[in-house]
This record gives structure tokens, sequence and C-alpha cells, in this order.
DNA sequence: CTGAAAGCGCTTACAG
DNA sequence: CTGAAAGCGCTTACAG
């Protein structure tokens, strides 16, 4: 007498008992193969018949099954959540990130996991490290600033963790970055300056030790040297990127006596700042003053004049981003993926203008 | 002879084997103890004596034990994983909340996964339902305007996934919800604008499917009522919530022979909206025409004159959300939760002013 | 208060 | 091209 599996009610109820959802075993009995292959349908293995593979795809799709997360993720030792960490403090390009992420991932069967942070905290790297290695990230976005955090870069590759960094400038190998050539869009700030006819041109940079700000104000001066032009050390102010440092700074310059005829500053949220100190110091933007942003965050629409600025799409790279570790996964590591790269843009609006007559 | 297992390589080695993570096999055989009760300290059942409790902690703590989330949330048939899902489209608010759920689950193992979604794609209700079944979502935090949506909802329990809604007035059961009062907000504006002796008082509201478009101009209304006034019809207007109906409205408004000396806006948005249509009229705030918003974005503090608005404490929203959830889990549903409210403060800045003498 | 067995739903070697 | 066995790291009944 053949030994029987001592579970009858799997063997009594149909496919779908209870309304529960359907399994690899219940796909892989009314399909009539071992769930190994219906395994391999899933991850699209090459080493499946054709008309095997038809057959099982039918019947996934008519009890609408889909594998469950969890238990690929015990056996695969890797879940298929990506994680995004980030530092930066602009809600809209969180936001737009975010949505680039998420757009990339449609139809995948990835989900975005967040996390806020910050490097000064003490506990920063090993905070860091238990949620990528707790949740077995597939992989993660880094956004700047954290995305420059080598000591973080250190923690993620001794744990194995695939990762994308997007930065102003090359960090790390092509496969692993989202390049944006700020310094092309402080390079195009510059140009539109000096076209219009100014020369007394000052910047106000994020701090240095952010590279985007370096990379910013490298553009910005490379541009102005192309127009004969230099960025004078008085005009040369570093600060945080905010709108309060933005309002400090701008103050100082157009307290001098020979005061700057137009600003470039760091990002949007400084370029505020300008509109302020220039409303104090009685200067009418962009008449007696040209200011221009970084960023073109929806504050850029909504101040008054409507802030000449540069764009990058942020929303565009994170879904590259996304895509890259997907990608990455995808092609195991055969092909190394080129060198992605993305340039900001000029947003000329109503703030600058040509210099005042003197 | 004894049987012997065959996995002569799990004999020699010690807990930490190559490196890896420890799992609850190694954390109960060096407590001496089973992976059941290892099971019961990690879940903190009662049926543990201290003692035993004490040495396996003790061990867990020294190897940095962590277990496994796909492994427990498998066992489970439950993820650790709370969603958010969202179509609100002022990032700022997005962020706030996000962040209010992660302070919300620190030191939880929980983690947060978002998603945005849009209302109006036929495949809305069958991406969501996929997404919170798929995942095994332990809750998922709902913000207006989708956490006003009942099919959403219907879905929800059908599957019977926790979540907690936040909205402008109670929707649901107290454990479920987080209430915001928005008519509290409405009121203060028009309380402060007749205070300050308006009577020609206008309001652009979102439109008014949106139950918080509906609650702030009720209090608004209100409040007028309170003060011997009321919103008269053609100075009641509904639009989207944005920047550009805000303008459209704000300049039909003050197109008019008898226009309003002041405009409650339904968000910040909106307001800035009504700034650039009284630039565009020649208007000046506050001297001609008094304007009040919504949010308290970061865009209030930056326009000029500085905006006027009513404040919701969305950090604080998020992260009382995300503690219903969870706490709900701790509780077991004995304690029927108690109901959560919070209410809106008006900050007054700039942009409000006694009305200009006729 | 504690444990041995079975199972969650998948995948990895290892065979054929 | 396909399958039976063992395992991923945990928890749920069920016993004691």
């Amino acid at each position: 007498m053949p030994l029987r599996k001592t579970r009858p009610q799997l063997e009594t109820p149909g496919p779908e008992r209870r309304g529960k959802r359907p399994t690899i075993n219940d796909i892989a009995r009314l399909a009539k193969v071992s769930k190994k292959t219906v395994s391999r349908v899933i991850n699209d293995s090459p080493f499946v018949r054709g008309e095997t593979r038809e057959k099982i795809n039918a019947i996934i799709a008519e009890l609408g099954f889909a594998p469950d997360p969890q238990a690929r993720g015990l056996a695969f030792r890797r879940s298929f959540l990506i994680g995004m960490i980030y530092d930066n403090t602009t809600p809209q390009y969180v936001v737009s990130m975010q949505q680039g992420i998420l757009d990339a991932m449609k139809g995948t069967s990835f989900e975005l996991v967040i996390r806020s942070c910050n490097r000064q905290d003490p506990q920063f790297l090993h905070d860091m490290r238990a949620f990528v290695e707790r949740q077995k990230l597939f992989g993660v976005v880094l956004p700047p600033a954290v995305s420059e955090d080598e000591r973080l870069i250190e923690v993620l590759e001794a744990i194995e963790c695939p990762y994308v960094r997007i930065a102003s400038l090359s960090l790390a190998q092509p496969h692993a970055m989202v390049v944006t050539n700020d310094h092309v869009g402080g390079n195009a700030a510059a140009r539109h300056l000096a076209e219009l006819g100014h020369t007394r041109i000052a910047h106000i940079s994020g701090l240095a030790l952010s590279r985007s700000a370096h990379e910013r104000r490298r553009g910005f001066v490379e541009g102005l040297a192309a127009a004969g032009l230099k960025l004078e050390p008085e005009y040369n102010r570093e600060a945080a990127y905010t709108f309060e440092a933005g309002v400090e700074h701008a103050a100082a310059l157009l307290a001098m006596t020979s005061r700057p005829t137009a600003i470039f500053c760091g990002n949007d949220e400084m370029a505020a700042g300008v509109y302020k100190a220039a409303r104090d110091a009685g200067l009418s933007i962009p008449r007696d003053l040209s200011v221009i942003g970084f960023d073109d965050s929806a504050l850029a629409s909504r101040i008054y004049p409507l802030l000449t600025t540069v764009r990058l799409p942020i929303h565009d790279i994170g879904a590259m981003a996304a895509a890259k570790l997907i990608a990455a996964a995808r092609e195991r590591h055969d092909h190394p993926q080129k060198i992605t790269e993305v340039t900001p843009t000029l947003v000329v609006r109503e703030s600058t203008a040509c210099p005042p007559k003197m």
C-alpha cells in the first residue's frame, strides 16, 4: 500500500482554499509540474520549455498568483526592497526623487522603503548598517548630500549592498553613479549674466564641504572666465543652503560700496533670501539686481519676480538611479554599465536683466 | 550507533560562522534553551522565567542578534512594513508626514514603505490592493485626500489591513482616525479678519468634493457668523488647490465693482496665486487687500509679504498615526483607543491688516 | 514555564 | 528541460 501524505485538507478543496491567496504549490498542482518549474517561470529561467512556460503562465494569470516577496526574499537571502536614504532638506527634491524611483519600479516586484538620516548623529553609521542589513535591501539610492559620505559607502561595501550614488561629479564606478554635472549649470548661469552685460557678479555658494556647492561654483567661475570675467574674492561667499544664509550674505554684499549687480545663488532657497535682502535695501529685482537660483523648486515660480534658475530633472534622476539598481541584478554584473549623467539647464524667468546704467 | 545529522559544517564553526549574522538557533544553542523560548523573548511573551529571559537577552545583546523580519513575517503571515499611500501634491506635507511616521517608528522593527497614487486611475484600487496584500502590510497611513476614499477603505477592510485615516473630520472608528479639525482653523481665520474690521470678506476654497475644503469653509462661515458677518455667495469661490486657481479666482474677485478687502484661501498655494492677482491688479498686500492661507508651508515664509496662515502640525500628525497603528497591535484590540485629534492654529504674519479707509 | 514537530512560501544545490 | 530533498529563519498550535 502506497504511503499517503497526512494532509487530507490539501487534497479536497480546490486551488483557492477559502479565499486565501494561491501559492506556488497551487500553481504547480494545477499545471501538473513541480513547484521548482513554476519557480523557474517566475524567475525567468531559460530552462523551461516554451509550452510548459505558457501553460504555467496561463494558470498564474488565471489565479492572479503573485509570489510572496517575503518567502522569496527569505530563500534568496535578499529582499525586494529598494531603500532611499536621504538627508536633503528640500521637500520637493525628496518627493520628486521618490516619485522617480516609484515610477521606475512600476510593474516590478520592488517596493520603496525610505529613511531619513543625520550624518552628524553618532549613531548614523550604526543605524544605517542595521537598517540595510536587517532588511537585506536589494539596493539603496543615495541622493546628495549622503551620497558623498565615504564612511557610509564603506559600510555598504562591507555588507555587499548595491547602491547608486547621485552626485554632482563622479565618485565611484559608472554602474554605481548618476552624475548630475552641476558645473554645467553654474557655467550657464555665468554666461547668461555675462551676456546681459554684468561685470560685478557675486556668488553665494553652499558650504564647500558639499560637492554640489563646489561644482556649481567651479562651473560658474569657468563660465565667467570664458567671458573674460572673474569672480572677485569679496564677491565670493560661502554659506549654508538656507533662506537665512541667503538674506545675511546678500545683505552684506548689497551694503558694499561697490555692490554687485548680479548674484548667483547655490540654490533657490538662498535666492529667496536675496530677494528679502534686496527689498530691505530698497533695491528692485531685476532693475537694480539680477538674481539666479539653482533647483527650479516650486518656490522659483511663486516668488516675485519669478526666479531665473537652473533646473535639474530630479524625478528622472531618481528613476535612472532605480533603473540602474534593477538592471544590475538582471545583467548579473556581466555588462558593466555605461556612465549615467544628466545635465542641468538654465530656466530664464524674470529675475535677470541688464545691469543698471551707472 | 546514533544517527548523525549530515551537516558537518554546522557542527564545527562557532556561533558566528564566517561573519554571518547570528540566527535564533545560535542564540538558542548558546543559551541552552529551545529556539521557541528565544522566540518568546523576542516577542515579549510573559511565559518566560525572568532568569531565562535575562540570560537570553544578554546573549542577544552580545551577538548583536536581530530577528530576520522576512522570516518573522513569513511565519506571522504579516510583514513589519507600514505603508503610506498618498496623493497629496504638497511636497512639504508629504515629507513632514513621512518624517513624523519615521520618528514614531524609531526603535521599533517597523519600516516605512511608500506609494503615491492617483485616484482617477482605473487601476487605482487594483494596484493598491495588490500592493497591500502582496506585502502583507502591517498597516497603512492614509493622509488626505486618499484618506477620504471609501472604495479604498472597503478594499482594506476586505483584506483585513489595519489603517489610520487622517482627515479633517471623523470618518471612522476612533482607533482608525486622526482628526485634524480643519474647521477650527477656518473659524480662527474668520475671527481674525472680523477683528481687523473687515466686512467684505471672500473665500476661495478647495473643491468641495474634498472634505478639508468643506470643513475649512464651514469653520470660516461659522467664525464670520459669530462676528455677525456672512459669506456672500458672490464672495464664495470654489477651485482646485493650486496656484493657478488662486490667480484666476482672485482676479475675478478683485475685478468686482465692490471687491473684497480680505480673502481667505483654502491653502497657501492659492494664497500665493492671490498675491500674483493682486500685483496684476495694482493692489498692495496688506494695505489694499488682506490674505490668509492654510498649511503654513515653507512658501508662506518666503513670499512677500510673509503670509498669515493656518498651521497644522503635519509631522506630529504622521507620528500619531503611526503610533496608533503600532499601539493597536500591542493592545490586541482590547483597549479601544481614544479619539486622536489635533487643532490648527492661526499664524499671524504680514499679509493681514485693517481694511483700507474708503 | 519550556520544547519537538510542522509549517509559512519560496529557492538553492544536486540529480537526472 | 524537469524534479525530490533540504533549507532560508522564524512562529504556530500542540504537548508536557
